[in-house]
DNA sequence: GCAAGTGTATCATTCGATATAGTACACATA
DNA sequence: TATGTGTACTATATCGAATGATACACTTGC
């Protein structure tokens, strides 16, 4: 089974979907120029209706993530958004948002704020790759 | 006006009144034991439902952030969750989990993953206190 | 050309969460 | 006793998510 939903998450099964390929290909298990399964393909191997297996191509398309060639299918885009070029405010204030969240987070949890400092360099130390096309490392 | 609400957005005005409430006690802008408006004044006040204001109430009960005295009013706990006591691993695990998706947006908007370690220490450096609460620092 | 496989675009429908509206109840305080 | 507190319940309207079905435009291979 090439994705794995769970349809009774509070949060949506195309979301999920979203969510799930933009973590591959960020961690390189999706390489760029690889191509997805076909719609009817993926609603039927997780007999699911085809129709949000659209919904979430096509937004992911809107993000630039995926590029879509009608007649032949969706493949993962050759180039990833922002590489190299600047990156916009509202994407950095957006990350800032999502961090902030997460100190919130832990705070009620119990978990000290240096504990998750401590977590995220791990992630990041493990992280599979970046390809060296960040000039900023 | 004690809280600011946008009945437009996509997330529910009871997560946005959760969400603030939660931060506003972790920032330390809400003291324990601190009195939180009425549901009806906060009702009025904000020109919504008072029952939109008790579900976002109840909830906060149930997390163990606020305390509800029947006839008097609603106060922030005095003890925060998990202050010196075990942190659940579930809720290691949903921190790690949140921090993995910041790193998945940071890829897609190409910022640097190190990028994101650096946010991050500036919040952690900027954030009003933690009142000692935790051996760890 | 034709068939099969791609994504796209509709429509109608079901279902659950969100939010509103109104009413009644139990408790605490002055 | 009057007022203010949170709680509980029903009903209703609206919206997003998801399904089901159909039709269309395009690409590829026979």
């Amino acid at each position: 089974m090439w994705l794995r939903i769970d349809s009774r998450s509070s949060t949506p099964m195309y979301q999920q979907m979203i969510d799930e390929i933009k973590a591959r290909i960020a961690k390189g298990a999706l390489a760029p120029q690889s191509r997805l399964p076909s719609i009817r393909e993926l609603a039927s191997d997780l007999m699911i209706n085809p129709n949000t297996i659209a919904k979430a191509y096509q937004e992911l398309e809107r993000e630039g993530v995926i590029e879509v060639i009608r007649g032949r299918g969706t493949f993962v885009c050759r180039e990833q958004e922002g590489a190299g070029g600047a990156v916009a405010a509202s994407a950095r204030a957006q990350v800032r948002d999502m961090l902030t969240r997460v100190l919130v987070e832990a705070h009620h949890v119990g978990i000290p704020l240096a504990d998750v400092s401590r977590e995220l360099e791990v992630l990041i130390a493990g992280w599979p790759e970046e390809r060296g096309r960040y000039s900023d490392e």
